[in-house]
DNA sequence: GTGGGAAACGTCGCTGTGCGATATAATAAA
DNA sequence: TTTATTATATCGCACAGCGACGTTTCCCAC
């Protein structure tokens, strides 16, 4: 193979990142504008959606929302502060492990929450084309470049 | 249709969403370790992504950037004071344009970049493939949502 | 050419968010 | 019953992004 190819190699991996990265910061821009039109932070939405796709057998501890959040247990924590002083969230303690603080959503919060979903999925339609397109193209790549 | 069928579909689409917006923050979540593993903050790493993977034709003044970062323009500013002191990028003066400020990687830069670039290829496999599933099946969603 | 508005970049103070370190209480294990 | 581990909570810090504002340069109608 000569050098201008793999040059040129490199240089589509690179595109295909960055297209990737920009749909990506793109969709997450108008979540972001979405949540807080609705006088919500994001990570607050996020942390509403944790807690009402959560799957039945699950229990919305502390620990289990920050594995989903992807935060530390203490940000998470304040998270939930946020969201509770908000009135989005309620925290309850676990009766068979007083450690732990169960949190679940108010009728305001599955309200809102409601209000939001409804909203991205409404304008999502034309961000997921792109993010799958360049998705994909990035995957190609990705498979191209490892051997 | 039935009520409790509406109510599973609903489920299905918060679902969807909060598997995609999992599968993203896995994603974001494995950059922001990978770039700062090298040392650098993820957000020099995008400049830097953006810089380099920038058209031909474009010139990559502050406001390009923000564009593509989806940044105000006077975050992105301190974004590049952060890079340059990190000796990442170059600031010259466009000298058709005495207000504009073109933003050019440097060597170091160019170096972090592709050893960030292809650890990310290498490691990022694992993590299109969920992402893909996600996405399509959120776009199947909100395709069946929108009428 | 020139005055006025627009465009591009920069500065500054503020706020919010996440984190590390540390503390406290409850549970599990020895 | 100690001791170790687990689950939350608290606190101070650092840093990134933003709005508001300022400065310089450009453009254009006149």
């Amino acid at each position: 193979m000569s050098d201008s190819t793999d040059v040129e190699k490199a240089q589509l991996r690179l595109k295909s990142l960055a297209e990737f990265r920009f749909q990506m910061r793109k969709f997450l821009n108008f979540s972001e504008m979405a949540s807080e039109h609705c006088g919500i932070p994001a990570q607050q939405y996020q942390l509403m959606q944790v807690i009402a796709a959560m799957p039945a057998d699950q229990q919305a501890s502390i620990t289990y929302l920050a594995e989903r959040m992807i935060l530390r247990h203490n940000s998470t924590v304040e998270l939930v502060d946020r969201a509770e002083r908000a009135g989005l969230v309620r925290r309850d303690n676990d009766p068979t492990d007083l450690r732990r603080s169960l949190v679940q959503l108010t009728p305001q919060g599955v309200e809102i929450l409601e209000r939001l979903v409804a909203e991205h999925l409404r304008e999502l339609a034309p961000l997921c084309e792109p993010l799958i397109v360049a998705l994909r193209e990035l995957q190609d790549v990705v498979e191209h470049g490892s051997h």
